[in-house]
DNA sequence: CGTTAAAGTGTTACCACTTTAACGGTGCCGTAAT
């Protein structure tokens, strides 16, 4: 071990450049990657110190840190703490659509002459390649990516640029990349890595047993029940606390009937105003609105201790997504509660978001008119008649198999060796179709996970591969005996877990879980499968990999 | 995929039922109209 050359060093900077008294235990050796200069991706609970990982070691390293952030409001606040010392050494500047042209200039004139340390940036602003130039001149020394599950959450289509985040890093000079989340299961760990090209990461994941949190479930038959728990539940607990629904009319329809009922509450969504937007966060953040009903807009650059509770009164997309909302809950470590109230009905809609399959028709168009000769995006709309959104998930899929590839001044261009249309679009369509079993298989196992008789906190590790050993104590499960009962039931399986195994359909897979007759494998190839274990000892489904 | 509201149907009711269509999350950005 080497941290005790670092320690003491790391400490001062801490101390002398950003006022921390002291370090968290996650911190250290993922601060030593970056100093080593490798590539790292931190899984580390939002609250326990991510940014520091980034902006100790920033101090030291020569050369400006160029910060990837998705979110203009938050890239704010953490703007704001940085500059409150008036150390220019900790200085950070940002450019984007808030800044003029002239404060544009002026941010990345003060990092090249060393007047700021920090460049906050969106993707987007990198898909520009005059930015691209801009910012590869100031010779950064660090690339920070913060919020990185982003990167598999939106990049596939709703912020297709995330996706293209590798390609722009290599071409800004590649520096050391440090990709940052709160939560990322290991596909999604996967999916980071392969997308920000990152060579030999370190991996570091800490803090995903959360003590404080009590973690209850509750399977709701119909509207009425669920109210009367969530009313409970308010009856109960102190607040403030956040109610997570699916839509934004439900935010606001239930913030109503909550109002009504005498439980003050307030709505939070995205198609509210900017203005209002932020409004109503500051208000949430100053104590002034204690339960707040929001669709997951309400989430990234949340970082208030004392949130008592958060419920879900629908069911989260993935277990990721429970797990980011629900660590927003006592983060000052006093007790706090994640109850999730779901119907069966409440799955619908997360397959609805997960989309329909993309047109094999559409796909050979667009990579028919892609064959004619470079053309942007704005032109191929116009050729094609797609939608802007549609439109960059089809070329971000041709893109995955080589029928496309962006080329200088945002033209698009077929590769040498690309497929002819008819083969791209129906490879394209593939390699949709396995990107989309992944994704459906993490709705699967949020269903799994609500259904489970097993401690919540040991199926909710298992998912992101991680063994808890014994059952937690801080569930609902363990509370009522039943985490104890299948415990002591459960026999060895027949693969330990986190063994390599084989399927003859879906190849290769880590056994991540055993819950009664059920084993939960990882198949690289389409994400999460329950199989039921004396039928996998009867047919022979798995052998060791 | 399922809910909700509107339109359609059957028969001849200011009514009861079925069928159909619309809707649903997350945010950068730049440009056009004030």
């Amino acid at each position: 071990m080497k941290l005790p050359i670092y320690g003491p060093r790391l400490r001062r900077i801490a101390r002398n450049h950003f006022g921390w008294r002291s370090l968290r235990p996650g911190q250290f050796k993922p601060m030593r990657a970056v100093l080593r200069r490798k590539d790292a991706l931190v899984v580390l609970p939002t609250g326990a110190g991510k940014s520091a990982i980034y902006q100790i070691p920033a101090v030291l390293l020569p050369g400006p840190t160029v910060v990837v952030s998705p979110l203009l409001a938050l890239q704010q606040d953490q703007i704001a703490a940085l500059n409150e010392h008036g150390d220019p050494k900790t200085r950070a500047v940002r450019v984007s659509s808030a800044e003029t042209p002239a404060q544009q200039r002026e941010a990345i004139a003060a990092i090249r002459n060393g007047e700021a340390e920090f460049l906050f940036i969106t993707p987007e602003q990198l898909s520009d390649p005059e930015r691209l130039a801009e910012v590869r001149a100031l010779r950064p020394g660090l690339v920070a990516v913060d919020e990185a599950h982003c990167i598999s959450a939106w990049g596939h289509d709703f912020r297709p640029d995330y996706l293209a985040l590798g390609d722009m890093i290599k071409q800004i000079g590649r520096p050391p990349i440090l990709a940052l989340t709160a939560t990322a299961s290991p596909p999604v760990r996967e999916d980071i890595i392969a997308r920000l090209r990152l060579n030999k990461p370190e991996i570091h994941v800490s803090g995903l047993d959360r003590r404080n949190l009590f973690l209850e479930v509750a399977y709701c038959p119909d509207d009425n029940y669920r109210w009367r728990k969530l009313t409970t539940m308010l009856d109960q607990e102190r607040r403030p606390g956040i109610i997570y629904v699916a839509t934004r009319r439900a935010a606001e329809e239930l913030a109503e009937r909550l109002t009504d009922a005498g439980y003050p509450a307030s709505f939070y969504h995205g198609g509210m105003a900017a203005g209002l937007r932020e409004e109503r966060h500051q208000a949430f953040s100053d104590d002034k609105v204690d339960i707040m009903v929001a669709t997951s807009a309400f989430g990234m650059g949340i970082d208030k201790p004392n949130i008592r509770w958060v419920a879900h009164v629908a069911l989260p997309d993935s277990p990721d997504s429970y797990f980011q909302e629900i660590g927003r809950a006592g983060r000052d470590g006093e007790p706090a509660r994640a109850l999730l109230l779901w119907r069966s009905e409440d799955e619908a809609i997360q397959r609805f978001f997960q989309g329909g399959s993309p047109s094999e028709e559409e796909l050979q168009e667009l990579a028919g008119e892609l064959h004619k000769g470079p053309a942007s995006k704005t032109a191929l709309q116009k050729t094609t008649g797609l939608g802007p959104r549609k439109l960059g998930q089809y070329l971000n899929l041709l893109e995955q198999v080589g029928a496309v590839r962006p080329g200088a001044g945002h033209q698009l261009t077929v590769p040498a060796r690309a497929p002819l249309p008819a083969a791209a679009a129906a490879a394209a369509l593939a390699e949709y179709e396995r990107q989309q079993t992944v994704v459906k298989s993490r709705t699967d196992m949020m269903r799994a996970f609500a259904q489970s008789r097993q401690c919540r906190t040991e199926t909710l590790l298992a998912y992101f591969g991680e063994d808890l050993r014994k059952p937690c104590g801080h569930c609902d499960n363990c509370a009522d005996g039943t985490a104890h009962e299948i415990a002591a039931a459960e026999a060895e399986g027949p693969f330990p877990v986190h063994s390599q195994v084989r399927h003859g359909e879906w190849g290769t897979g880590m056994v991540m879980n055993y819950e009664e007759e059920r084993m939960t494998v990882l198949f690289d190839s389409v994400g999460y499968k329950t199989l039921s274990v004396p039928v996998v000892v009867e047919q022979n489904l798995l052998v060791p990999a």
